[in-house]
DNA sequence: CCCACTTCGTTAGGTAAATGACCTAACTAA
DNA sequence: TTAGTTAGGTCATTTACCTAACGAAGTGGG
């Protein structure tokens, strides 16, 4: 494919941001004279990567046209090989949503809550082999991520297949050819926020998900804080409990906030008054929601410990916007709780509550394709 | 001023970047042809920013002229408001020092270990006022950075100044007409580690000063990260204990892990037999590495409590590198028990000790200095 | 010392991209 | 209708590069 030319590739950013446009009003934005944007807008549409969509009308003057991205540009696939249920979302790369399906992991090792990834990538690859076909004429598929609930280590899997586990997941796979990237969940939820959920258009937020697993994830400008080696955000490794006395525990923080043992930590101090404690993090929250007294010490004192995870994260980086997402971390009775914590602080935050629900990764993972299928098509 | 032309500005750029070069060898660094890079370049000599500066001889074929940063792009200024000692730097923009002073603040708040902005403005700016005559014809003053002591907030000193106390601070330094920017002295430290330091070269890494007080820093790609209000690294407003049991104190890792503290703890450890306990960081680090067994537990005990809050830096943020620096943290006896702490964690990193000393900080405020005038005669 | 060879730096001529100036088309308001 | 305004196209011109060619200034071999 021929290269385009620098002014279309500013159109097509442009454009890009904007969703649809006029060219004076794209002209004004790049600070290009119209006849440069005509131009390169014309050779954008000979590739068919734009097209016409109606006009602005009801203003003084000649209507103008509005310009859009076009069916050929192409559309992106954001897989997401989770534990339990695997999802799969198409956008095409105007933005909008082309599909989106699911589907139970069934396997052992999924209902005690331990990440198989073949198995996850063969309940993954059914549904894509059934779902593809349903797509149409959308275009060529530019570009795939894949959501995966481990450290993602090196994105490009051409590296990353060199580990016998992914290797297997890929062939488990069986994905359509197409440019393909890896990247971790946590980190994919986080994307999700930015774009969709409650931190739009926040210049920079971290994401600390809390649930079965804890994560967090940092956003900066826009863009994903990696780290090193694709380590960043893995507080679940983080020694615990930090004190002066006792012996930290390796990977003792993942166990302390994860879910599993929230819920031993309530049944043990659970009356006998009370009847039988509660089995899942949701009944938790909707006990104490209902006001019975030791649902609420539980959720209180574990608000507690996720706010001080929260403190810290402030602390070392100022965020300015927190967003609490997961199946505790989106719990509203939480939100509050850890407000409480960080109100001795002195350095300004802001706590949301994420709103996206399960499927924030596939849509983060899907958003990230659609970024760096257009990133290719405007900066090569 | 007339702007440059865009091959101007790369060439600018270029040679900024290798100190001294050749027009041959810029052109092919920068993929322009002979005939632009020599025009953009009497484009810069006319304006006096850069100048000849010898020859490549030795080589077959005819000598290139090698060019560098002349004297007319004039210098920048770097001046550390320290509590105990302010320092200022003066380099040109070509990259060399053109002088390094230093003076203590002499005041009551300063011999107590308190932060008093304006007594140790008054020590810098008479040092200002007798050391830039010093300076000769260095061309036009184009930046100064402040490093302080303080969280800055706002490194814009127009809105910084809203602060009563940054305002008198800046009253007392009565500086010399230019552009100006406030920072951190953490942060300038880390600036200076990876420019001059042990993090040269680095894409990213995390510095942590151990001191009089403590406080980390993050550099990814070469930028320094801020947070949203200037308050990332400000680990030492860190409530400590975190412990399941135990009520943390807010700011209470300041005091923890402060000299301050360090000593008092060690002190009310000390056995009689041992004589009297050291009165000094220094003294405790010596006696430690005598041999003197107390001062040995002291040292183990706070570099384990160091290295846990490294731990959490890096499983945050994975960092790949880490550079120990301030009086405390640039102990070699320290770094050796902040790499025990981190071998129980799975995540790679690197954890260097920084041999710039006291005067790192200075540095790195010139370094920033010099970075934000060169990237305005270039980008604007 | 002379001469072949290489690289530097300048001059001349050519080209692609973007511009400004100008014109026509199309729409609103009165 | 008509006046006023904005959209969109055409074309000569400018800008910012490039390649080609050549003299200048070095090196190394005979």
């Amino acid at each position: 494919m021929t290269s385009l030319s620098t002014s279309a590739r500013a159109v097509l950013a442009e454009l890009t941001r904007r969703g649809r446009a006029t060219r004076p009003q794209i002209s004004q934005a790049l600070g290009l004279s119209k006849p440069t944007v005509s131009t390169a807008m014309s050779e954008l549409e000979e590739l068919g990567l734009v097209r016409e969509d109606g006009s602005v009308q009801g203003h003084t003057g000649r209507s103008a046209l509005l310009w859009r991205i076009g069916e050929g540009a192409g559309h992106v696939l954001g897989v997401d090989v989770g534990v339990t249920r695997t999802r799969i979302h198409a956008h095409a790369l105007s933005g909008e949503r082309l599909l989106g399906v699911s589907r139970d992991v069934t396997s052992p090792a999924s209902r005690s809550g331990t990440a198989d990834l073949t198995a996850s990538a063969d309940a993954a690859g059914a549904l894509l082999r059934e779902t593809l076909p349903r797509l149409g004429d959308s275009g060529p598929l530019r570009q795939i991520v894949i959501a995966l609930p481990t450290v993602v280590t090196d994105r490009d899997p051409a590296a990353a297949s060199q580990s016998p586990e992914v290797h297997d997941m890929l062939k488990a796979l069986s994905l359509p050819q197409a440019p393909l990237l890896l990247e971790n969940n946590v980190n994919c939820a986080a994307v999700a926020e930015g774009n969709l959920g409650v931190a739009q258009g926040a210049a920079q937020f971290a994401y600390v998900q809390a649930g079965v697993r804890i994560g967090a994830a940092l956003v900066l400008g826009g863009r994903l804080l990696r780290g090193a080696s694709g380590w960043a955000g893995e507080v679940a490794h983080l020694p615990f409990p930090w004190d002066a006395g006792r012996e930290p525990v390796p990977e003792g923080l993942e166990r302390f906030l994860g879910a599993e043992d929230l819920l031993l930590r309530t049944a043990a101090a659970w009356p006998a008054s009370e009847g039988e404690p509660p089995t899942s993090a949701e009944e938790l929250f909707r006990r104490a929601g209902e006001g019975c007294p030791p649902a609420q010490r539980a959720v209180t004192e574990h608000a507690t410990q996720v706010g001080r995870l929260v403190v810290a994260v402030v602390a070392l980086l100022d965020p300015g916007l927190v967003v609490l997402g997961g199946g505790v971390g989106s719990n509203p009775l939480l939100v509050q709780g850890v407000q409480e914590t960080l109100s001795t602080l002195s350095i300004p935050v802001e706590i949301r509550r994420s709103g996206l629900g399960a499927t924030a990764t596939v849509e983060g993972a899907a958003v990230l394709a659609r970024e760096q299928a257009l990133h290719r098509l405007i900066h090569a």
